[in-house]
DNA sequence: ACCTCCGGGACTCCCCGTTAGT
DNA sequence: ACTAACGGGGAGTCCCGGAGGT
C-alpha cells in the first residue's frame, strides 16, 4: 500500500520550492522540467500529475519566491521591537546575498524576465512589490516616529506619502544596486555599488524624520 | 541571388543593430537566429558568414546596445552648457521610455540576463556601467561646482568620492525603478514608481552641493 | 504542442505517402524534408522521430510508390474474369495518366533517378519490375490460352518464355512511351506517341497466340 | 603572350562537352559548377566569363548531348548502303551502352529529368526526339522498300504512317528498355531486358515490309 | 581567369513541453 | 509514477549558384 513515503502534496510542494530556487538562479526559462524533476529524483513524465502545465508551476513558484522575499524583508525589519532598517539593508546588499543566487531576492532576480511574460506574471510582481512597499513604509514610519500612533489623520497621511516616496526610492535603489552588482559579476565595482548604495540608503532612511524636521 | 549592393560590413552592422534591438525587447535568448535574419530579409543559412557563433553576435550586439545607452546618457546630460540632469532623469523615467522596449536602456533591459551569462558578458556590463557612472559623476560635479577647476587636489578628491557615491545611488535608483516599472506592467504602481523616484532623484542630484555646503 | 490524436504509425504512413507522391512529381531529390513536413502541417524538427535519415524515407516511399504501381497494374488487368490488357494499356497511356504527375506510375516517373542512387534503390526497382513483369506475363498467358492449364510442362515453358518476352517488350514500350511523352511536354508529338504506341501494343498483346498458332 | 593555349571558344566548347557528359551520368542537377570547372582544371569563379548562368550551360549541353544521340543513331543506321537497323539496335541495347553512362544516349539518360524542367528544356527534347524519329522512319522505309522512291504519293503516305508507327514503337521500346536496365542496375534482369527487347525489336523492324506484304 | 565570399537552403542533431501507455 | 516518444523549433554545418575585385 502506498508507494512512497512522500505524499502527493509533499511532492507538489517540493517541486514548487525547487522551481522557485532554480528560477531565481537561472531565470524562468532557464531550467527544464526534466532537470527539475531529476533534482527531486523523479522522472520527467510524472510532472503532469502535479501540474496541468509548466505555466501553472511558474505561477506557483513565482508566488512562493516573491512571498519569500517579502517574508525575509519583514523578518529582518521587524523581529525586534524597533524596525531595524539597517539590518535589512545590510543583509540585502551584503556580498553573500548579492553573489549567491539561490537564496536571493526573487524580485531582483526575476524582474528582468517579467516584461517578456504574461500579464498574469506581471500582476504577481505588482502584488508582491506593493506588499513589500507597504512593509517598508511601515518600517520607515515606525522607525521614524514612535509617537505616530497619536498623529492626526491629516498628519498621518502626509507622513505616509512622504514615507511611501522614501520607500519607493529605497526599494528602487536596493533592487537596482543588487541587479547591477549581479550583472557585473564579482568585482571591485560590484562591491563598491553594494557598499556605497548601502550607506546612502541608510542616510536616506534615517533622513526621513530629520529632513521633515528641518523644513 | 548572389549578393546585392550591400557590403558585408553593412550586413554585419545591420545584424548587430537588429540583434541589439531584439535582445532589449525579448532578452538575449528571446530571438532565434532565423527570425533575426528574416528581419533583414535574409535566411538563417548565411548567418555564419558574419559570425563564428551566436555568442559572437551576442557580444557585439551587447556592446552596441550598452554603448548606445551611454551615448544617450551623455547627450541628454551634456548637450547644453550646463549638465542637465533633470532632463536626463525625466527622459529616463518617462512612461514612454519605460514602456516601449525597443529604444530603451540596454542596462535596465538586460541586466537581469547577465548573471546567467558568461563572464565575458558580465565584463561588458561592468565596463559600460563604469563608463555610465563616470558620465554621471562628471555631470554632477560640473553641475554642482562650476569653479571646480580651481579646487585643490585634495578637495577635488573628496568631491569626487562624494559625487561618485551620489551617482551610484542615482544610477541604482534609476535602473531599479525602470526595472520595477517594467516588471509590473502598465499600472498605477508603475506610474507611481516612475514619478516618485524621478522627483527624489532630482532632489538628490541637486543636494550634492547643498549637502556639502551644509557640513 | 504535445501530440495530437494521430498515432505515430499514422504520421509515419502519411509521411511515406506524401513523400511517394512528391517524389513522383518532382524526383527523389526534388522535395525537401521541411516542405514535406509542412504538407502534413508538421515542422521539420520532428522528422527524425520517424526516420533515421532521409534515405530511410526514400526507401520506404519508393517501396510504396512502386508497390502501388504494381497494384494498379494488377487491378486494371485482372478485375474481370478475363485479363483485360486493353484497359490497362489504355489507362497507362491515357493523356491524363501521362500528364498528371501525382498519381502516375512510379517506375516511369523515377526510373531516371535510379541509376544515380544506391544499389539498394536499384534493387527496389528490380524487385518491383520483376513483379510487374510476372503480372503482365500472367495476363498474357491467361488472355491467350484459356486451356493452358492442360498444357504439358514443356509447352508451358515455351509459352512462358514467349509470354515473358512479349511482356518485356510491352513493358519497355509502355515505360518508354510514357517517359517520352512526359519529356516533351504536352504537344502533338506526345499525343502521337501515346496514341500510336497504345495501338501497337494492343496488336502485340493480341498477337501472342496468333504468332504461336502461325508456327 | 596570351595566357594559355586554349582559346576562350575552346574552353567554352570543352565546358559544354564536359557538362553534357556529366549530365548524362548524374542528371542535370547532379553536378555543381565548381566540380565541372575542376574537371577542366579551371576554378569556379571563371564560369561566368563563358555563360550568363547555369541555365545557359544546361541549354547548350543538352543541345549537344541530344544532337550526339541523333548523330550516333544516324551513323549506326546509315554508314553502309542499306540501313542497318540491327547494328543500331545491337549497339543501343548492348550491355556496355546500357551500363556505361558517360557515352550513353542522352534521351534515355535525361528524359526522366525533363518533366521537372522548363518548357524550353522540354522543347529541346521534343525537337530532338522528332529528329530521331525521322531518322528511324527513313531507315525503316529504306530498309523495307528500296524502290520506294518511285512510289506514288498516296502509297508513300501510307507507308510513311506505317513506318512512323513502327518507329515510335521501336523508339519507345529502346528508350524504355534502356531506362529499365539502368534503373535495376547490373543484374540478370537487366541483361534479360536488353537481350529480349533487342530480339523483339529486330522482329518488329523486319516485320514492316512483311506485315505490309501480308495484307 | 582567378580568388573570395555572400546569401540560400538543406540536412542533421538536440532539447523542450506535452501526452499516451504501462 | 515511470517509460517512451511525439511534435516544435533552434543551432550548426555544408554546399551551391552567383557576384565582385584582382
Amino acid at each position: 500500500m502506498g508507494h512512497s513515503r512522500a505524499s502527493k502534496a509533499d511532492t507538489h510542494a517540493r517541486l514548487v520550492a525547487a522551481a522557485a530556487a532554480r528560477f531565481k538562479e537561472r531565470g524562468i526559462d532557464g531550467i527544464s522540467l526534466a532537470d527539475l524533476m531529476k533534482e527531486l529524483e523523479l522522472t520527467h513524465g510524472g510532472f503532469y500529475k502535479h501540474f496541468a502545465s509548466r505555466d501553472e508551476l511558474v505561477t506557483e513558484a513565482l508566488d512562493l519566491a516573491l512571498a519569500e522575499s517579502g517574508q525575509v524583508m519583514r523578518e529582518l525589519l521587524f523581529d525586534s521591537d524597533k524596525p531595524n532598517i539597517a539590518r535589512f539593508v545590510d543583509f540585502y546588499l551584503s556580498a553573500a546575498h548579492a553573489g549567491g543566487r539561490t537564496g536571493g531576492c526573487a524580485v531582483a532576480a526575476l524582474a528582468g524576465d517579467a516584461p517578456r511574460k504574461s500579464a498574469d506574471v506581471q500582476a504577481q510582481f505588482r502584488k508582491q512589490i506593493e506588499r513589500n512597499l507597504e512593509i517598508l513604509v511601515e518600517a520607515l514610519r515606525r522607525g521614524s516616529s514612535p509617537a505616530e500612533g497619536r498623529a492626526t489623520t491629516a498628519e498621518a497621511r502626509t507622513t505616509s506619502a512622504e514615507a511611501r516616496g522614501t520607500a519607493l526610492l529605497i526599494l528602487s535603489a536596493l533592487y537596482g544596486a543588487l541587479m547591477m552588482a549581479r550583472a557585473v559579476g564579482d568585482s571591485p565595482l560590484s562591491r563598491e555599488v553594494l557598499r556605497t548604495v548601502r550607506k546612502r540608503i541608510l542616510d536616506l532612511s534615517g533622513a526621513v524624520p530629520r529632513r521633515r524636521a528641518s523644513r
